[in-house]
DNA sequence: TGGTGATTACGAAAAAATTCGTAGGAATCT
DNA sequence: AGATTCCTACGAATTTTTTCGTAATCACCA
């Protein structure tokens, strides 16, 4: 199991750029973030040095800059912050939640046909 | 439609409170959140004062003390998390966030059964 | 080797969110 | 009215998060 860490909401942005990078520099993230537009460099920078402090992150030295790859799992914190969800704005219920994510969308007929499908598989196996 | 507001982690402590009571003072919320235990009085005061400030409740003189209410719907403001989670955390894709909900969560059978149930009305008025 | 450009380190400022002490006002009781 | 109690107002301190300027470091090459 791991940590229950807390990444801020910034954080989450970077860790995002990082899962789908497999592992990225300063500058890619910088980029990926749509570049001096959005932040400066050095505050990506930073925030990657304090990442790593924490252990959201870890890094290896390729030629003169730093790859950095994630620690937790984007899996791991998706529940996390689900479960979260579920627990403090839908009163611990997961049905509800679902019927909230699913009514407003758009969800196409095949989401909802994948879904449904999911759950025949879930309920076969508690049958 | 209502305003996207931005109600912040303790803000939205304090709605959950105002939304279950329908209406609460100060003195309600405070205590509804654990007392002096987890909060100082006056910060829950300031709290209130500013989730005046910012529109996120009204309030009536009620004696000598005030009552609050809460302006956003507890159902919209669930609504507007949820598509922010979608949208940041699950690459837009509902489905998966729907299966992360249901795949680990202590969902009961009784849940599921109201999932899909809910699933069969959906497609029965889109086919 | 020394200069140049890219990258990192550090420290601090700014902004946002949270916390609370103290004072003031209003209702109540005597 | 004066004392008491409860609640609100206000201002400020604290903490957390975000931002970035400046300096140091490193790799490369002329």
């Amino acid at each position: 199991m791991e940590k229950p860490l807390q990444p801020t909401e910034k954080e989450l942005e970077i860790l995002q750029i990082v899962w789908e990078k497999k592992a990225a520099s300063v500058k890619d993230i910088h980029e990926a973030l749509g570049g001096d537009e959005n932040n400066g460099y050095t505050t990506i920078l930073k925030f990657m040095q304090i990442m790593l402090e924490k252990g959201l992150v870890t890094r290896e030295k390729r030629g003169k800059l730093h790859l950095y790859k994630a620690v937790p799992s984007m899996e791991n914190t998706q529940q996390q912050l689900l479960d979260k969800m579920i627990d403090t704005i839908f009163k611990g219920s997961a049905a509800q939640l679902v019927m909230s994510a699913l009514g407003n969308s758009r969800s196409s007929r095949e989401d909802i046909q994948e879904i449904k499908d999911y759950l025949e598989k879930l309920q076969g196996g508690k049958l």
